[in-house]
DNA sequence: CAGCATCCGGATGGATACTG
DNA sequence: CAGTATCCATCCGGATGCTG
């Protein structure tokens, strides 16, 4: 009998690749980042504690289904600290620690390369984008086929 | 007539707020370094031109669908050249523009936060983790309702 | 060799309604 | 106020088969 199909093999190196992947630390450090409200957050507790309902105003965007999703899961990280005040009605403040605050400065170090490099990545789009519909004009024209 | 809901106002809202977010300069690197290959094959790329097939094999776990719409966005961005060797069989080779390099510190500086940082986040996670396991036990020893 | 086209499942995330 | 719970659309990305 054979050892294996082909397709086995390569699922399994894929399988092995995967975990790897989750285990590489960069790509957890990339993940975080890069979902969609992380960076927001930090940055919006960048100056200080922030009440829940705070938040929610200051990333206009978010569902509060995502804020509450983020937070917890920034929070899971170490990341910021959540501080329950009992009372009616409740108060829950959100703070940066000083785990967040030294990835706020890797928020802070991508902001800048945007800001100096964007202009540059969009140049380079336009250019590329003109000349894509460059080379579909002209085969159009040529009467490709 | 009524002006507009506040259903529509809320999303109205929301649609500006995603507009916004669209053109915020870090929020597309984060997007970009976010995405699930483009880190790697800036990294695959760091010390020299790369043919595809190399690539394919240096990012394992790539399928070709997705190093090849990778690379294509990568190339748009102008961070990557493509460079088309013509014969048979065809020969293609990616090489990172300065503008990739530049990029490529970015993710090393991420690297390297993740290898000072990922320890603390991880013991972090394992007391957020006995902590709501502890409380989720108390909670079925009270017989909650 | 270096792709492209197509199909498809699962995760991401938004809208809405309800609760302590 | 600060959530939880549910439903649902979208999209990312993988598998497969075909091409110059």
């Amino acid at each position: 009998m054979a050892t294996q199909t082909a397709a086995q093999l390569r699922e399994e190196a894929r399988r092995d690749y995967a975990l790897w992947l989750a285990e590489c630390p960069g790509r957890q450090v990339l993940d975080r980042l890069g979902d969609k409200w992380s960076a927001l957050l930090l940055r919006a507790l960048a100056d200080g504690p922030r009440r829940y309902s705070d938040l929610s105003r200051l990333v206009a965007g978010v569902s509060q289904k995502m804020l509450t999703q983020s937070l917890r899961s920034l929070e899971r990280d170490g990341l910021l600290n959540r501080e329950v005040t009992a009372g009616v009605p409740v108060r829950v403040d959100y703070e940066l620690t000083p785990l967040g605050h030294s990835m706020l400065s890797l928020v802070d170090a991508s902001s800048t390369w945007a800001r100096t490099h964007m202009p540059e990545v969009h140049a380079a789009r336009a250019r590329y984008d003109a000349d894509a519909e460059a080379r579909t004009d002209a085969e159009a024209r040529d009467g490709k086929a």
